[in-house]
RNA sequence: GGAGAGUUGGCAGAGUGGUCGAUUGCGGCGGUCUUGAAAACCGUUGAACCGCGAGGUUCCGGGGGUUCGAAUCCCUCACUCUCCGCCA
């Protein structure tokens, strides 16, 4: 959520910004300002009139120790006006801060000075891409035939057991998702992230906190019983962490990680896009999150990059970096890299990571700030990425790494597995 | 699931209708003393919003009510703890 300070000042850089993503900002912003007007106003003379009652109030206090009856008679019929004046302009108060708050949540956040304008997926930037496809053999077949023939996930168990979208994985294939997430976890703690393990579920304050409410309700398994939401990724419990909390001093850089299943609905998609591992609606993720000073965000952005670089240099998959364009961008994020590796078989990218920077934009509904220099307080920056999201690495490893006599894993994974080989 | 007790500032913990945004202790920060440190002593120490400022308003778990006036009384919701039950 932006700043409704910064949208007081700055109000043309942002509709400037927001127009990268082919956002019509101006009829909101206009009407967040106006009615900010009407606020101060209406505010200025309630608490005027709040004032006026909390001396009258006192006074009455002074003049009833004093004994004078009659005179404290007098005093309160003059509060009694000001007590009606007073509760029509908190009502009007009241219905503006929701008007303004409801306007707030329609904005979304600045894009980054980098990001192009653009419209959707096909106007991303590739700013850098490793290696070359690999050369598969004759005859070499998607990763659901793999996992069909070396017997590693079974798809339609999971349709019996739950529904689609929630595989069964077994044996080599189980121990092949849990090596690689023991592998990520090691790599992130190398680097210098705390290791958590977060619930799966949160409460509504925590939805909000990282932007998932009110915007992408629909995105989220909801628990109606008991008011709560399964996680669509990490990010949410682990940056939520830091709500309401204002960190001592300047000196800060917190870096978390954790392994957490992920629940997504994903409603409204069909055919070769969800086609075996390629969207799921529950799958394994190990996620980074930064809480960074607003100097750092742009190193911290750096480092998470090289991070997920790393990984996939040692998983020894060709990959490809795309900057999004506006349009592309998440509602929350002011910036954001994708990762794609390439699937040999598939013939095509599938995107295994995504790094963003938020800025202030969660942690202004957070309330997650610290203390400066001089006392007063800051809005921190949040920062978070995928390193890495497990199905499409999974995929890409088997149909990448497929010769006639079976799947040979990258050595980098063999003291994880126990294994080498999947035939 | 049943019964009871709680929720106050970074923490501990007072406060049951009127100068209470809140006694006190610890912690933090500044100072005196000291070669330095500790101890002792003195001072200081929550957040948000409006305002150039002076200043004002709001916040004692959330929401609502009673009252001229609420941390304090009433209603309601949430959460925490204790005991019992059940159970990994």
């Amino acid at each position: 959520m932006l700043e409704i300070a910064r949208i007081r000042t700055d109000k043309d850089a942002i509709i400037n910004g927001l127009n990268k993503r082919h956002f019509d900002a101006r009829p909101i912003i206009d009407e967040i300002l106006e009615k900010d007007e009407l606020w101060k106003k209406n505010k200025a003379s309630m608490e005027k009139a709040s004032a006026e009652m909390n001396s009258y109030a006192k006074e009455i206090g002074s003049l009833m120790k004093e004994g004078k009856k009659d005179e404290v008679e007098a005093v309160k019929a003059k509060v009694a006006e000001l007590k009606s004046t007073e509760a029509s302009l908190k009502e009007v108060v009241q219905d503006l801060e929701k008007a303004i708050q409801n306007l707030l949540y329609q904005l979304p956040n600045v894009p980054n000075e980098l990001v192009k304008i653009g419209k959707n997926e096909l106007d991303n930037e590739t700013v850098e891409e490793s290696g070359t496809a690999p050369k598969l053999h004759e005859g070499a077949v998607p990763h659901w035939e793999l996992t069909k023939r070396y017997n590693l996930i079974d798809f339609e168990l999971g349709v019996k057991i739950t529904g689609a979208g929630f595989p069964v994985y077994r044996g080599k294939g189980a121990k092949l998702q849990r090596a690689l997430i023991q592998f990520f976890l090691d790599e992130a703690e190398k680097a210098g992230y705390e290791e958590f393990i977060p619930p799966h579920v949160v409460n509504e304050a925590s939805a909000y906190g990282t932007g998932q409410l009110p915007d992408k309700e629909g995105q989220m398994y909801y628990i109606t019983e008991d008011d709560l939401y399964m996680i669509p990724t990490a990010e949410v419990p682990l940056t939520n962490i830091y709500r309401d909390v204002i960190l001592p001093d300047e000196n800060f850089s917190i870096k978390m990680t954790g392994y957490t299943p992920c629940f997504r609905r994903e409603a409204g998609s069909y055919g070769a896009h969800v086609r075996g591992l390629n969207r799921l609606h529950q799958f394994d993720k190990v996620e980074i999150v930064r809480i960074e000073h607003p100097d750092n965000t742009e190193k911290a952005l750096g480092e998470m990059i090289d991070h997920v670089k790393g990984l996939l240099e040692k998983l020894g998959l060709q990959y490809r970096i795309l900057r999004l364009c506006g349009g592309d961008t998440g509602f929350a994020s002011s910036m954001t890299y994708d990762f794609e590796v390439y699937s040999a078989a598939q013939e095509k990218w599938l995107e295994v990571s995504s790094c963003s920077r938020f800025d202030t934009f969660q942690s202004n509904r957070l309330k997650l700030r610290f203390k400066t220099a001089n006392k007063t307080t800051q809005l921190a920056h949040t920062l978070n990425g995928s390193a890495l999201a497990l199905p499409r690495i999974m995929a890409a490893l088997m149909e990448n790494y497929q010769t006639p006599d079976g799947i040979i894993l990258p050595d980098v994974l063999h003291k994880y597995t126990g294994f080498t080989k999947i035939d």
